[in-house]
DNA sequence: GATGAATGAGGCTTCATTCAT
DNA sequence: TATGAATGAAGCCTCATTCAT
């Protein structure tokens, strides 16, 4: 009679562990002992849940991914209907908060970015995750074409929604590495103004922004 | 009959040799041995001329940066004296070129974002790249609103500022792991309608653009 | 199921071994190969049971200063009640079978001695071993002295335990560099004439010793 | 017209950098170019100069060698003819001033008789050296015999002179070992009483010590 | 003689991975 | 499942030595 497999949990655990050691020592930094150790294991227990050190950094994408969109989606429940207020609430729930809020993450998703480089699973789940955001602001974006809230081309709405996605993913490297060039609380209004300039909105729309 | 020293040129070649290697195996990746191999010198000539790794990815930064600049500025001298000119000219330095341009300046670029995120050295040299780039912009929105072809509240002008430079670095973020969401060619013309929302230029001056 | 750990046994043995390459290659000349290959195990497993090379010597002094110890008390148990004898004990301890034996912990005391020049850590042991042997004989005298076996100024015991201590080192290393100068045997009667010289033993009892 | 040689002097300075270094690292944390520094000469003019870094140390050590021995020479002239003033003297030069004198040398020494153990050309040197202050001891020790202020039985002489060298060497150890092991000013005065052990010399004779 | 560059071997250490228990 | 030991391959760096100038 096998005892009952607590693998998920601890594949959950072990790649929050290494999310927690990538965001201070970078990828190639966090050794498996020290993924061990952050996750109060012991270190021959990490393969055994894991094939290898790259498993873990896949698994650990993927949570990274899950918890930012499972994010992204609470905060775009309320405006739900409201294209300009979603649009909004998209933007906000990237900036407003994120600009300080969980470097951990905002660290870990540097290193991906670099790891996706290099490594074609894990660039998939990058891209993955970018994907995501665009094609959620594209329909958002397309709403609100057709309700006339937004004037944009039809052919330009994936530009545009890339281009807000572009923005807010610069944001994210300038908060970890530069963020003394960013305004304190700058982020999202100035994003929401390029927004305005991308899909038209008036002036009047854009101060009544926050 | 002391010989002439070749310290800068060696230094310079190693440099070069990191960012190539880099490119495509990140920094920990980049072994001593690797970028001997790729500047064609002995592995212990590296150590001569660098106290360090980490001296040699410092070199290379600064001539990453150094060239960087270079590049901008020589691609903004024909638009000297014109804001608007001269704005456009610094968002298609960036990505009208710059988006498929290079494509290991722009991993390198990623890497050093990451590696700044642990190395103050590094993270100095990436950040004040950064600052460069919005002062640069700063001015010249500063110019067009004394000329009233921006109109940019005056203490908006270093948060337009950033913006414009996050949104170009996410450009480079995507561009080098998720291609395919920026619809080709779109980018510059993209940030460059951003920037007419931040800076209110009108959309008649605005389908001018390109 | 936890492993029963062997790393205590696993240290002494790799210390050992140290001790072994040491003798014949210094300390420097030492290195984790040759000590890995002395004890019959992987080199990478050195490392794992110490954290540096450093910490071998460490362990491996203090393995060197304990057997030595040792060995000089079980000499010194017979003589245990009777000054004299003690201090003869102590003496040919040292010297009677020293002078030949083991000529391994003779060069390593000498490469200790070295070691201790320039770690702290290292020259407190040896300091310590030292000064060890100095209080033995310096408790050895004061009997001697409180019986009117030794005549011996108070304050001067210390200074004598130490020249005593002196006189054996020093043996030490003309044995291990230069023995052909010791004519065979002296050493330990010599010893014992300069003690007699300190304590003020009388002619009558020098001419009866061995 | 070949420029005059100066290798001589280079030779000795190199030799005497290599004592400097020695002093503080050891022999083989001495490197050439810690070597060439310590001479404030370029790295690469020391191999012109010596075949190999070994003849450097052959050449300190017989500079160290002629060095001390011209010291010893020098104090113990104006004792000349006097067998016990000698002996004093012979001792005082080692004990008395080199007690604290010259760490350099000191630390040089107890490093060269560590190499002496593994390198035949240094123990010869080393060996030699310490066969000279023996001679030297057992001449003086002969000529107090025949004019009767010593008492020691002819095949004695040599144990006794070795023995003697045996305690200073074995106070230089201590000295850069364990300080504190041994009382400030009695290095001397305990050897000269052990030396009265071992050549007879009156209680008298001995209190009139220093 | 003198200089600074060049070479390549080797050392310490770290580490992903495997394995016996 | 879990543990701690074991393995061996690199990696960074140091260094004695050689060389071109």
């Amino acid at each position: 009679m096998p005892r009952p497999s607590n693998t998920a949990e601890r594949r959950a655990q072990i790649a929050r562990a290494l999310l927690k050691v990538m965001a201070e020592r970078g990828y190639e930094g966090a050794s498996i002992g020290a993924i061990a150790a952050a996750a109060h294991l012991a270190p021959g227990l990490v393969h055994y849940h894991f094939e290898s050190k790259r498993e873990i950094l896949l698994a650990a994408v993927a949570l990274l991914v899950q918890e930012h969109a499972d994010r992204i989606e609470r905060r775009l429940a309320p405006a739900a209907g409201d294209p300009e207020a979603e649009l909004r609430a998209f933007i906000d729930a990237h900036l407003r908060v994120g600009e300080g809020a969980d470097p951990q993450a905002l660290a870990c998703w540097i290193c991906v970015s670099g790891e996706a480089l290099r490594d074609a699973e894990v660039q998939k789940a990058f891209a993955g995750a970018l994907e995501s955001a665009v094609n959620r602001l594209a329909a958002i974006a397309r709403r609100g074409a057709r309700e006339r809230v937004f004037s944009c081309a039809r052919g330009d709405v994936d530009a545009a929604a890339a281009a807000i996605v572009a923005t807010i993913q610069g944001y994210f490297v300038l908060a970890a590495t530069a963020r003394d060039l960013i305004p304190p609380g700058s982020a999202a209004d100035a994003t929401w103004a390029m927004a305005s300039g991308l899909f038209g909105l008036s002036s009047a729309t854009r101060k009544a922004s926050r």
